[in-house]
DNA sequence: TCGTGTGAAGAACTTCACAGCT
DNA sequence: AGCTGTGAAGTTCTTCACACGA
């Protein structure tokens, strides 16, 4: 069956919401609280759950557990990646030190750059920089799964496809433009002023709204 | 007229393209280019346009200076915004250095977090990072149109409720949380966990098919 | 009675296809 | 001839509404 993509995004959601209910030790919830919590519908809700299977009971709503755990085999957290960053600027920095990534999965095993004045330094607690000469070497005694681009856009294709050629499964891409990919690579595009920029047409639409009507 | 929210999106993603192609001296470009350089349909293209206007000549495609400046006006680039930033860890010290803010038309003005240990030291070059106590009485010397939170996912409404008091304009969410905001706030939410995870489910979804076809 | 699971209806978004300008 | 602009068609995603189980 074919999964909305918006539906997994949610997914992903529901999960971190469900992290933090068990912390707050609540056992049940209802499709309705659910969403009301993240602001979805509860049908929406009820319906992405669907996909997957039968994980409510009627009259009762969803066990907290069982749920968290369902989902989480569903996206794959309990497996784990092994992870490369390349670009040790301050995003590539930033995402090493990103411990969300290790609860969901990603083991960041190295991190490449191709300026020589980076290199050795560490980049957060554990890593040190390595010159982006040593990834193929790095990468025959670390199986590598997923790539993380942070480099300039003028480079990211040329980097994409040094990480193709290392057999990885997928990308996280953060540079402003579409790489071109084999159909068997996972990408999920980033580009942080995107987001900016959309609320600043938000903003200025409402002004321009307001000032007209 | 109604604009669709991925069109937005888009727009911020023709803005960059466009920015590109100047600086390639390249002064002209149709749709069906210009669609095949972001792997988007070049009948997207033109209907993503058309909400604004007509901004092509037939038979010859778009003026690259007079798109990228008229895609400008529409998503407010030409405006600034005065921004500060909440949560002087990795990310938000990220935020700080990302000079596509500032290109973006975000003029980042403070930045602040409730750790005493981090305050006065630098997160750029220039910017001291001070106590969000402080936030009040900088945001009547400073008037700060959007607020960026970078603090963990339980004290983001908080900090939310206090920003919304300063009368900003809107807010850019990276707490893995749904903020409940008056309708005037604008809010783009950004959970960088929510891509990682996306990414695991569609590798583990396609080992899952093959293993099975 | 309460809340899930789900076909069916509805809304939103994308793509087609072609008239019409250059 | 080439390419835009746009109604109309098509597709995808969301919401409704209700049967059914706890």
């Amino acid at each position: 069956m074919k999964i909305p993509k918006p539906t997994i995004r949610r997914l992903a959601i529901y999960y971190r919401c469900l992290e933090k209910l068990l912390h707050e030790s609540q056992m049940n919830i209802s499709s309705k609280e659910f969403g009301d919590r993240l602001g979805i519908k509860a049908s929406q809700v009820r319906k992405d759950l669907s996909y997957f299977g039968e994980f409510g009971k009627r009259g009762v709503g969803y066990n907290t557990v069982k749920l968290l755990d369902s989902i989480g085999e569903i996206l794959g957290i309990k497996k784990t990646w092994n992870v490369v960053i390349v670009g040790a600027g301050n995003l590539g920095k930033a995402i090493c030190n990103f411990e969300a990534l290790e609860e969901s999965g990603f083991i960041i095993k190295g991190v490449f750059d191709r300026d020589r004045n980076k290199i050795e330094k560490r980049a957060n607690n554990k890593l040190p920089i390595k010159h982006i000469d040593e990834l193929n070497d790095f990468a025959n005694n670390n199986k590598i799964d997923v790539g993380v681009i942070t480099v300039p856009a003028e480079s990211a294709q040329e980097i994409a496809n040094k990480l193709v050629n290392l057999k990885i499964k997928g990308i996280i891409n953060f540079a402003p433009i579409k790489l071109k990919l084999p159909d068997n690579i996972k990408i999920e595009d980033l580009d942080i002023s995107v987001f900016f920029r959309s609320l600043s047409f938000q903003i200025s639409m409402e002004q321009r709204s307001l000032r007209k009507g």
